[in-house]
DNA sequence: GAGCTCATGTAAGAAGTTACATGATTTG
DNA sequence: CAAATCATGTAACTTCTTACATGAGCTC
């Protein structure tokens, strides 16, 4: 049910086509919560059946047309009613952490180049994940801009915070990653792999 | 494809019945990887078909039988080339992320709950985690135990060393989780939920 | 012999991936 | 006018979850 609540949650801000949602999943939203188009529309489908968002067809140029979300009262009341509820946490499952509990079946030069990896994968998250901090801080942000127009400084205040602090808690599991893949490399170099 | 992998890192060690396996997912290499008992026996019976494991049934009391699967030569060559394979990584999909982001529509104590509630998962996991580092080290572990038998003491050492850091790994991880939520907290009773 | 463990499934459905497909509009 | 962007899908498949189902063996 997460997707849906990803999808209400985006449209929290504003009216949003199909295609909007799928361009913000591919970036801002897109760092926490991804999905492709081939979910994306089925499922805003499914949410105007079930009364949390409603459509409306638009004109676009002269002869095309788009249909715009808006999320519903209900829409709110059950994205709320979502946040409002203990989480449920899934059971584990790590292919990374499966891979390095098993890395002396590994060539040493392989598992080196996946640690390496997993460093520059993690890297590249958090430039993404600061840039996007960044633009929150200065609500340069145009969702976030919109978000917090007409609101009091407080509530501006209240809604970036928590914004940052989601991005700043993926910042710190990366850098944790990378630290850990670093350990690694070291204990490649001093354990190596398939005798 | 890492359920698959992950049955044949556990077959590895020794040849075992569905069952094993299905124990195994709930404990030990289950704090790494889980899988329902539904998707153990129907994907063995896969990898059998493709060569990667043979099953044998044994007897098993008066009347009843088991099936025994070992890896073969072919399962072997398998699991070292996904482990020689550059990782994949998907797409971000953090449900406690997406939640943290819009904490500005929830209400202060359930927000303060899903924060206890965080900490309290990851707390326990440590535990899990800190408890098999323990039994990898002094050889308890029955798994590790059948793994390192009539090897070298090097090779032993080394068996066992990527297992702990897979684990160290793990814990690591939460730990991060927990000052987030910790951290979360605090955000909370500063600047609250919905007005 | 009751209750737990060992053993092995099926079936329905939700969620997610990958590939294929099409057409209008805008921009350089 | 070509290329990029906007717009919206379908289809097949894999993976995972949840629920239902059954029966033998072992232990107290």
């Amino acid at each position: 049910m997460s997707l849906r609540n990803a999808l209400l949650a985006m449209l929290t801000s504003q009216p949003m086509t199909g295609y909007d949602v799928y361009k913000n999943f591919q970036t801002s939203v897109g760092y926490v919560w991804h999905a492709p188009d081939s979910q994306i529309y089925p499922e805003l489908r499914r949410m105007e059946q079930d009364g949390l968002i409603s459509g409306e067809t638009v004109p676009w140029g002269k002869r095309g047309t788009k249909k715009r979300y808006s999320i519903t009262d209900a829409g709110v009341e059950s994205f709320q009613e979502w946040l409002n509820t203990p989480p449920e946490y899934q059971r584990e499952r790590d292919p990374v952490r499966l891979r390095a509990a098993y890395l002396e079946w590994a060539e040493p030069a392989a598992s080196a180049d996946f640690f390496r990896a997993h460093i520059e994968y993690h890297s590249a998250r958090i430039a993404d994940w600061e840039e996007m901090i960044r633009t929150l801080r200065d609500h340069s942000n145009p969702t976030l801009a919109r978000r917090i127009e007409g609101k009091s400084d407080e509530e501006a205040e209240r809604i970036t915070a928590y914004k940052v602090f989601a991005y700043e808690g993926m910042i710190a599991r990366a850098e944790v990653e990378i630290a850990w893949a670093e350990k690694g490399l070291e204990l490649v170099e001093r354990l190596g792999g398939q005798s």
